[in-house]
RNA sequence: GGCCGGGUGGCAGAGUGGCCAUGCUGCGGACUGCAAAUCCGCCUACGUCGGUUCGAUUCCGGCCCCGGCCUCCA
């Protein structure tokens, strides 16, 4: 089975060739270094990390580019209200994205390039585009012009009479054309800025990451993902810049996820439904989240519900069990992921079908009879889980999680074995009362007692 | 208004021209001192109206409804 992506520029899904069968170039627009990841950022993170791990199961050689925008209006604006320097809040901001994603299990890309070193890239870039006459500069700005390039708007699908007519913000006098969008803009005193033919000042929104991506990936590469909004303006002004500043063809398949929404509602800030990437760990463990996040197909919108995340976590709570119940078996070294997962992930990550097959693996786990057909099906559901970033932790680790903040309130692990051991005393002497009547109150301290054939264990609610 | 994507059982969510998604919940059985977990089984589906077809949730068309984007945004 070939790796099939749904396309954005043929809007449909493809088999996947890369440009070299020995390599394989993925780009992914990063964050904006202004504020804490909220849980629509962390959709696009989790969605290309499964890509990535599958890339790297199907390739010698994967180059995995997720870009830092770290300058950038939003910042400048956060600096000059907090009296912070625009570098402590992207340097801590860089941070808290790196704690909370790894916390998802999100593998670490190759290369993470921060826009502000990669500049006189963008210079080049820029003078390439005046050169060839697809830029001109105005009162400090330099400008793309847009009827320059006869296929603009191929990836949205939009007309420039549609684009002309959309332009919803105040056309600046010095544009050409109302499309045509800025490349540089010059920097007061109190800005940041970077000495430029054109004057001191700082880069437009887009031409970073046609910079980073070619300088790092090639003129030309296979891959590159983002979320749904960003399909316009920015992609399309990314292949804009790349493919007349280069002359050669800019990504050949775009990869897009679609937006998020809380409990039916569009995640905003002025509805104050902005669920953060850092309060959510607090709420639930962070393979729930993921789990949760990749129970929808990548392509269609999400809706997070606080009961979805819930159930997220019962459907852990049966993987882990089943994994504890052979917590002393070795697993298998080398076994691959199962050839129905595997299928589901190249048929254009359909991630929910490969969660279906999960829990089938762990029906088989559970029924196994025979220890070799145990320590196969454990092997099995752990190589599964690792495609997808999941079952990375040790079970008891797993039913030991309890929300930040509760240590206090937590029942400790020693009075929760005291307890236990009070309670089996109970149950050798017959006295179910005293027995459940210990049950009941490490029910109602969050810990719940199961007796297996392997003795009673315990989780936290 | 323009462009795009959707409408599946109590909920979440895949998929398919004719047979099972899967999970959560609920119900029954096994197991258990009782539970829990696990296993076995069960229930409730494909917006609407037409068309194509031996047969459509699946293909085609109309209609209704929902969502996203249209230079802040992952």
């Amino acid at each position: 089975m070939p790796l099939m992506l749904h396309n954005t520029l043929s809007r449909r899904k493809e088999v996947f060739k890369p440009l070299s069968p020995s390599h394989v170039g993925l780009y992914v627009c990063g964050p904006t270094v202004y504020d804490r990841a909220h849980i629509g950022n962390a959709r696009p993170v989790i969605v290309f990390d499964v890509l990535y791990r599958l890339l790297r199961t199907l390739y010698p050689s994967v180059t995995y580019v997720r870009n830092i925008t770290d300058v950038d209006d939003k910042i400048n604006r956060r600096a000059s209200e907090s009296g912070e320097s625009i570098e402590t809040i992207t340097t801590r901001t860089t941070r808290l994205f790196h704690d909370d994603i790894a916390a998802l299990n999100v593998l670490p890309p190759d290369l993470e390039p921060r826009a502000t070193a990669h500049i006189d890239a963008m210079i080049a870039m820029i003078e390439q585009l005046l050169t060839k006459g697809h830029a001109y500069a105005a009162e400090g700005h330099v400008l793309f012009s847009v009827p320059s390039m006869a296929d603009y708007g191929r990836l949205s699908g939009r007309s420039m009479e549609e684009m002309i007519a959309g332009a919803r913000v105040e056309v600046a006098p010095y544009k050409k054309n109302p499309a045509d969008f800025v490349l540089w803009k010059p920097s007061t005193p109190d800005l940041p800025g970077w000495e430029s033919p054109w004057g001191r000042g700082r880069p437009g929104w887009h031409i970073e990451c046609s910079a980073m991506s070619t300088k790092y990936l090639g003129a030309s590469f296979d891959i590159h993902g983002g979320g749904q909004d960003l399909v316009f303006p920015h992609h399309e002004n990314e292949i804009a810049q790349s493919c007349c500043a280069t002359g050669a063809p800019f990504a050949h398949t775009w990869v897009h996820n679609g937006h998020l929404m809380v409990e039916g509602e569009k995640m905003s800030k002025s509805l104050g439904n902005v669920l953060s990437v850092r309060d959510l760990l607090e709420q639930a463990p962070g393979e729930a989240i993921r789990l949760y996040m990749l129970s929808t197909h990548y392509h269609q919108p999400f809706d997070w519900t606080a009961e979805g995340l819930r159930q997220a976590r019962s459907i852990l709570d049966r993987l882990y069990t089943a994994l504890r119940n052979v917590a002393d078996l070795p697993v298998r070294a080398g076994v691959r992921i199962p050839i129905e997962i595997r299928a589901a992930l190249e048929d254009d990550l359909n991630t929910p079908l490969a969660l279906a097959h999960l829990h089938e693996l762990t029906a088989d786990l559970n029924r196994a009879e025979t220890e070799g057909d145990k320590i196969w099906a454990k092997s099995s559901l752990l190589a599964a889980g690792e495609s997808l970033g999941l079952l990375r932790l040790d079970p008891e680790a797993w039913f030991r999680w309890h929300p930040a903040g509760a240590e206090a309130n937590a029942l400790s692990e020693d009075a929760i074995d005291a307890a236990i051991a009070a309670r089996r005393a109970a149950r050798e002497a017959k006295d179910f009362a005293a027995a459940d009547s210990i049950r009941k109150d490490l029910a109602d301290k969050g810990v719940l007692l199961e007796d297996g054939p392997r003795g009673t264990t315990w989780k936290r609610a």
